[in-house]
DNA sequence: CTTATAGTGGACCGATCGGTCCATCACCGG
DNA sequence: CCGGTGATGGACCGATCGGTCCACTATAAG
């Protein structure tokens, strides 16, 4: 009986994303939210609650975003090394493109907001943890075709690749040089990840 | 023939640093500073200008006393790789401590205010280029120390064990398990800067 | 067509934001 | 002892914050 949603859920939260992956948490005020979405303050509070919960569900939703692509990546990919390396490296490319500088949305708002929201914090660590635990099967795997030696600890070298990418991912964020980030990552998988 | 100063402007500078270092630029409110300064409005913009002029100020400081403290901490220790080691380490210290789960206020705001403000950015940039030079000094006089195999290059190693611990502070701000960090820092170092 | 229901968007709220202003004060040179 | 100068801190400002409320609308069931 009642009248029908005017707005595609997803389309709204994929705007708003946008806006809090470009402006950050804080910087990212309701006025913001409701030019991005389109919508007008009783919608966007009907349909998501306040902001926060609107933030921690578009959070939420960017994580798992994260874990399925990186899943169905590793399925695909022929030789597990090429995705860790394109883990390590993706975020780091088009450096003029539409999306570039913007870094992790993960990264920037576990540091902006665990300090003082802890659901974020949790939230920031069940996904690090699952990504490690991601990026550790595919060591094995890389171990078993060939590629990293045996000698290596695949949990201790997914959780120092996983570091190594999250400080990229910082520097980036920083304007530095990305010819510099590039050689960073090498150094980094060469040395973490080293050939048999 | 003025009146003096009443106030300690490095203890003003001082408290000012540990508010911006708990709550981040945009969570700590004038209010907020008033507070932990203990001055007045008046007092505060006439001696440092606004929000903004005074945290440059601050973050510049900070910036430079952490220089200061790695060139002396490698003047006085017997081996570099130890500086380097506690590099990574120290600031994942104290885990229950008054100081616990700050991280870096560098680190921080780079990340919270890169996108927005260029100035905090450059600022970043400029401080992480000393770090890297002295870390890479470290690792040359490691090398002829013993203590790092001398294949490694220098300047390479030393911008990879910087994002190695940008990445180990990230994971420390959420509230990663301390052991689990102290493991990621030991496997960075393994890896990056081999023994001979 | 009527009616119940949820969607809509803007008016409106108190709180707080960063910042300005100024009456008052304390000091020091004369 | 006085006069002038900068320090002081709180009153005050407009803007904006996140959030609530409500008159109105569009819809589908009866």
């Amino acid at each position: 009986m009642p009248r029908p949603r005017q707005f595609d859920e997803e389309r709204v939260l994929s705007s708003v994303q946008a806006a809090f992956w470009d402006n950050g948490y804080a910087g990212t005020s309701l006025e913001d939210l409701l030019v991005a979405s389109g919508l007008g303050k009783g919608s966007l509070y009907g349909a998501f609650g306040d902001k926060q919960s609107l933030f921690l569900r578009v959070l939420r939703e960017y994580d798992e975003a994260n874990d399925r692509m990186l899943r169905t990546w590793l399925e695909q990919a022929d030789r597990a090394v090429d995705v860790i390396r394109g883990f390590v490296i993706g975020p780091l490319r088009d450096p003029g493109g539409a999306e570039a500088r913007r870094g992790c949305l993960r990264a920037n708002t576990a540091m902006e907001l665990s300090a003082g929201a802890p659901e974020v914090a949790a939230e920031a660590r069940r996904s690090y943890a699952a990504t490690t635990t991601l990026l550790a099967e595919a060591v094995r795997r890389a171990q078993r075709e060939g590629d990293v030696a045996p000698r290596v600890d695949p949990d201790e070298a997914a959780h120092a690749v996983l570091a190594g990418q999250l400080g990229l991912l910082v520097l980036d964020r920083v304007g530095q040089d990305p010819a510099a980030l590039s050689t960073m990552a090498e150094t980094l998988l060469h040395g973490l990840l080293p050939r048999p």
